[in-house]
DNA sequence: AGGTGGTTGATTTTT
DNA sequence: TCAACCACCT
């Protein structure tokens, strides 16, 4: 690609684009909307517009905001700017994720919304622990009202920018008796008075900041500073960071953001698809900057996903193109059920190894992690090495939460949670009463868990040895505490964890974890050198630590779609592309045609992470909890069109495409509804013609009746296995 | 404190 | 089906 430099007067970073990707870069003043599709080159505009910012003088580094999603993507960025600004490290500007960056400017400003600047960042796990407390504390009964699912509301509430106060009582309806807009609010005073925030608080606080005009000052600084706003990936922005990207670029009206409506997946999340489709409303004057040269797939891939996504309403719209040809045809295959699946992916993969394909060219791709097992375990017996990606992160385990307690316990004596984590561990002998004691103290006298403690171990109310123990915790907190300034942090942290007794808890554990648990203890203490001080490191720990994928070798790749987001491979396996599994149904159920359609985008990430092949397969039984289900082919598989696709099936499998001519008839396929198409004539395994009320035969499900017709569908009233929808050529008339 | 049986319920995941 | 969680028991 490497040409003459024929153009040299433009920076070498400008000569290798094409036309919308350089207008993507040097379109500089006012909002920008660049719609980068997948795999066209998305990054290297990100990077080049950074770069000229900078190479033309319009920018310092300190006056750009760099808002990505994800610590990888700040990561890289950073990497290939300073790669293209001839490798100097590019220092001072503020490039990070929404939270990190959040959390950088509220600790500025902490004390304008009650907290102060060491304010701990709690996790899901503290989350749901505190919101259970206070559920239990107003007498809200946890077995009716799963705390999990009332903080799910009260988070996507903070995703939508809205405050207690702000919530609607509509809002709420009976949740938790009606009283979880009051649940909301106890939570985050609680917060406050732990002096702790969630993830969702970081964005929220600062938005609360920003718009007060009291702060006017701060907002007026942020708007001097900031004078170039980049954004990256932004169809996955929830409300609150939309609000807090539009104070932030008020000032100049210079914000770029980048992003593909229809990679937009997290809308479980939060994630709100309405952001990057209202672009142009919501920054006036926008231009919009369509990338769609694809530089990855072939187009018989591009032109397949095209076509599912095409399905869906809600677009800005853009088709993808590429120059390298068609290609090879997407393999759709129908199996028996989930292990003939598995089977055959395996040999697939074994005939790409033939051909010299590496094994690291190629992933599977589930919608669920359970959809994991059967691959994993065709291919423990085949001897395929693999790798399933994700998984619990190495900060999310349980030795480490706990060694983090410590810390933070010795960094901000206010958080109780840290400290109800570890109080008794390793045993010391105070139980639930004894802690459900301190915190009744607490809470009458408004005071943290820790200061209830140096109150009540001055007095008799404790048992004497309750007292002694405690009276030794808080000692040898004060002692830890004073240690801080004076000690490197990883050593503090070693002899915290060595005399605290839990080093030594684990040493004693028999049971087979113990092991590996004290190995991660020892690489948390030594990944801790690489900070400048334990702040720091607790900060990192809460906001930017990856789960780094160091191994290396030969492997096929196993993950879920979500997780496959921003990568590619050669090849790509798509198994279960049932109704109910993929779209999920529960998508589906809770969320309508607004599920589905992300269940869609889904699929076109899914397709469009393959470079050279795809194959895409269902099965036609699968067992899910315990009971086989047989399922139908997914409705994106019929919306593949058949040029680009090759369908084979099983002998007994439904064969979508092939006979799909009965719902040719201009039937689209429902959201929610049930599929109902006039009734019809439809056969038997043995070509026997059926009809509504004919008993039949199944082979897994016995006998039945048949109660509706959809197309080739039936749904029958089994007697033994209940209501179950199967494919006509399964039964046989009994 | 530690073990056991019974119930429940089960996507997607980053920070 | 199966794992995780909890209430209850020893």
């Amino acid at each position: 690609m490497q040409t003459e430099t024929l153009y040299s007067q433009s920076p070498p970073y400008l000569e290798t684009l094409n036309d919308p990707q350089r207008q993507a870069v040097e379109t500089l003043d006012g909002p920008v909307l660049v719609l980068a599709g997948a795999g066209t080159g998305k990054t290297r505009v990100l990077t080049a517009r950074l770069a000229h910012l900078l190479h033309t003088g319009r920018a310092f580094p300190s006056q750009i905001l760099a808002v990505t999603f994800t610590n990888k993507a700040a990561q890289e960025m950073k990497e290939r700017v300073s790669g293209l600004m001839g490798g100097a490290p590019v220092e001072g500007w503020w490039l990070g994720t929404f939270h990190a960056l959040s959390a950088r400017m509220l600790r500025r400003h902490a004390d304008l919304v009650g907290l102060s600047s060491n304010f701990s960042i709690i996790d899901t796990d503290d989350q749901l622990r505190l919101l259970k407390q206070i559920m239990e504390v107003e007498g809200i009964d946890t077995k009716k009202w799963v705390p999990k699912a009332m903080l799910h509301f009260i988070e996507r509430w903070k995703d939508r920018g809205l405050l207690p106060a702000q919530v609607g009582s509509e809002d709420t309806g009976d949740l938790a008796d009606g009283k979880l807009k009051g649940l909301y609010g106890r939570y985050q005073a609680r917060l406050r008075e732990i002096n702790a925030c969630d993830f969702g608080d970081l964005s929220l606080h600062m938005i609360t900041i920003l718009k007060d005009p009291a702060n006017a000052t701060v907002l007026a600084d942020y708007h001097r500073r900031f004078r170039y706003v980049l954004v990256d990936e932004y169809q996955d922005t929830n409300v609150a960071q939309y609000l807090w990207l539009r104070l932030l670029a008020q000032g100049t009206g210079n914000i770029c953001c980048v992003g593909d409506d229809d990679q937009s997946i997290y809308g479980w999340r939060g994630a709100e698809v309405g952001n990057i489709l209202r672009f142009g409303q919501d920054f006036p004057g926008a231009k919009i900057i369509r990338l769609e040269q694809n530089y990855r797939s072939t187009n018989n891939i591009l032109k397949a996903a095209h076509a599912v996504i095409s399905n869906n309403e809600g677009r800005l719209g853009k088709e993808l193109w590429s120059d390298s040809g068609d290609g090879e045809k997407i393999f759709v295959r129908g199996l028996w059920d989930g292990e003939a699946e598995a089977r055959w992916i395996g040999e697939e993969v074994e005939t790409l190894q033939h051909k010299k394909w590496a094994l690291n060219d190629m992933a599977i791709l589930v919608r669920a992690g359970f959809q994991t097992r059967e691959f994993e375990e065709r291919f423990i017996k085949l001897g395929v090495p693999y790798k399933v990606i994700g998984g619990p992160r190495f900060y999310e385990r349980l030795e480490i939460r706990d060694a983090l307690a410590y810390l933070r316990v010795v960094m901000q004596r206010a958080d109780d949670l840290a400290l109800e984590r570890i109080i008794n561990t390793p045993k010391r002998g105070l139980g639930d009463s004894t802690v459900q004691t301190l915190y009744a103290y607490g809470r009458a006298k408004g005071i943290a868990l820790y200061d209830a403690i140096m109150d009540l171990t001055q007095t008799d109310e404790l048992r004497p040895k309750v007292k002694t123990t405690l009276m030794k915790l808080l000692d040898d907190f004060a002692r830890w505490r004073s240690l801080v300034d004076n000690m490197h942090h990883a050593e503090l942290a070693a002899l915290i964890l060595e005399e605290s007794g839990y080093m030594q808890m684990w040493k004693t554990d028999k049971t087979p974890e113990a092991p590996g648990r004290l190995e991660n203890l020892k690489e948390l203490v030594s990944g801790m050198s690489q900070f400048e001080s334990l702040a720091e490191f607790l900060e990192h720990i809460a906001l930017v630590l990856e789960n780094q994928n160091t191994s290396n070798g030969e492997f096929i790749t196993i993950m879920t779609l979500h997780g496959a987001k921003g990568l590619e491979f050669k090849a790509v396996f798509l198994p279960g592309w049932e109704e109910g599994l993929f779209p999920s149904q529960r998508s589906m159920d809770e969320n309508g045609l607004k599920g589905l359609e992300e269940e869609r985008r889904l699929a076109y990430v899914g397709i469009t992470r393959a470079r050279a092949r795809a194959y895409i397969s269902y099965a036609a039984n699968r067992r899910m909890y315990g009971n086989w289900i047989s399922a139908i082919p997914s409705r994106f598989v019929d919306e593949l069109p058949p040029a680009y696709v090759e369908v084979s099936a099983d002998s007994g499998v439904y064969q979508a495409g092939r006979s799909s001519h009965w719902d040719s008839s201009g039937f689209k396929p429902q959201a929610t509804a049930p599929r109902v198409v006039a009734e019809r004539k439809v056969m038997s395994e043995d070509g026997v013609i059926l009809a509504r009320g004919d008993r039949v035969f199944h082979d897994k499900f016995g006998y039945g009746k048949i109660i509706n017709i959809d197309g080739h569908k039936l749904d029958i009233a089994f007697d033994k296995s209940g209501t179950k929808r199967v494919m006509d050529s399964f039964v046989t008339k009994a």
